[in-house]
DNA sequence: ACCTTATTATGAATAAATCACAATAACCGG
DNA sequence: CCGGTTATTGTGATTTATTCATAATAAGGT
């Protein structure tokens, strides 16, 4: 065990993208960045107790901070579900939706349908300039499907 | 003046809606379905303050209990930007999205591209059963598009 | 009109996220 | 390698949106 907790490699990989963007090349960011990647659409409580196992004192508050901003550099992509806090993963250069199960309200990446731009050309826009299009399907795991009395289910 | 703010006709519309599912008909719930009607994309503070035209005493909670309760029979239709408060509005039978100014915030409503149901089929659903595909699409409006230091601008 | 029960009012409580400012540590230059 | 500047983090309080618990009220059937 050469290292804490990520590979080397992956920590140079973190450490040259921060740079790139220009920010300082933290342990709290690193563990941050490891943390999400391995477990993608996980909340900001989820990300601050993967980080305690190597740094044991951050404070809730710094990883918001730190989402946050890694969020506004592009690193991270922020997922807002409804009744939900939000979510983080390190997949951002590919243009790719979710799925949120309405029974137990995990999350699943989907591939965009059509292919990389914006999935939808809009009808009628409104004068808007779309930039992004951003699609959340709802729906029923295999799981919650086979459960008797899952909330939302058709009969 | 006969009738206190909406039409006989769309108040009765609205008792008839009520009772069809169930629900007693007051008029804490027609002043709120007349607000949202009249005031797409509302939040709950904006709905209270123009139910309190004719209703200057209810609360803001007694507002949350009936938009809750008008969203879970159907009657209304809730949509949860990013930053931003939960909105409202009463078009709930037809398939249709939401635009939102990255600069200003305002909402607009966007008809489905394809056409009525679920606008996308995704690629690979993890074996979900897809019900519904909420699209929110993002960019600039043409006012803000036209001022010269709007955030998310490109240039 | 009365009674039952849904609905609303009231006030407190919760959860997510942000802010201000002090403490710390990265990176740059020597 | 060492120190200084400045970004970053820590700490604690604060804000905002929403929900909860319980008491008061009023809708609708008989």
């Amino acid at each position: 065990m050469t290292s804490t907790a990520a590979s080397a490699a992956t920590t140079d990989k973190w450490s040259a993208q921060l740079r790139a963007h220009g920010r300082r090349v933290t342990k709290q960011r690193l563990a941050v960045l490891d943390a999400v990647d391995h477990s993608p659409h996980a909340g900001a409580d989820e990300v601050a107790a993967i980080v305690r196992a190597t740094l044991p004192d951050i404070s809730l508050q710094s990883v918001y901070v730190v989402l946050t901003d890694l969020t506004e550099t592009g690193m991270l992509r922020r997922i807002e579900p409804p009744h939900s806090p939000a979510l983080y993963e390190t997949r951002v250069d590919d243009n790719h939706h979710h799925a949120m199960c309405t029974g137990c309200g995990r999350i699943e990446d989907v591939d965009c349908a059509v292919g990389h731009a914006p999935c939808l050309t809009p009808s009628n826009t409104h004068g808007m300039t779309i930039q992004i299009a951003d699609v959340l399907y709802q729906g029923l795991c295999a799981d919650c499907a086979a459960k008797p009395d899952t909330p939302g289910k058709t009969s």
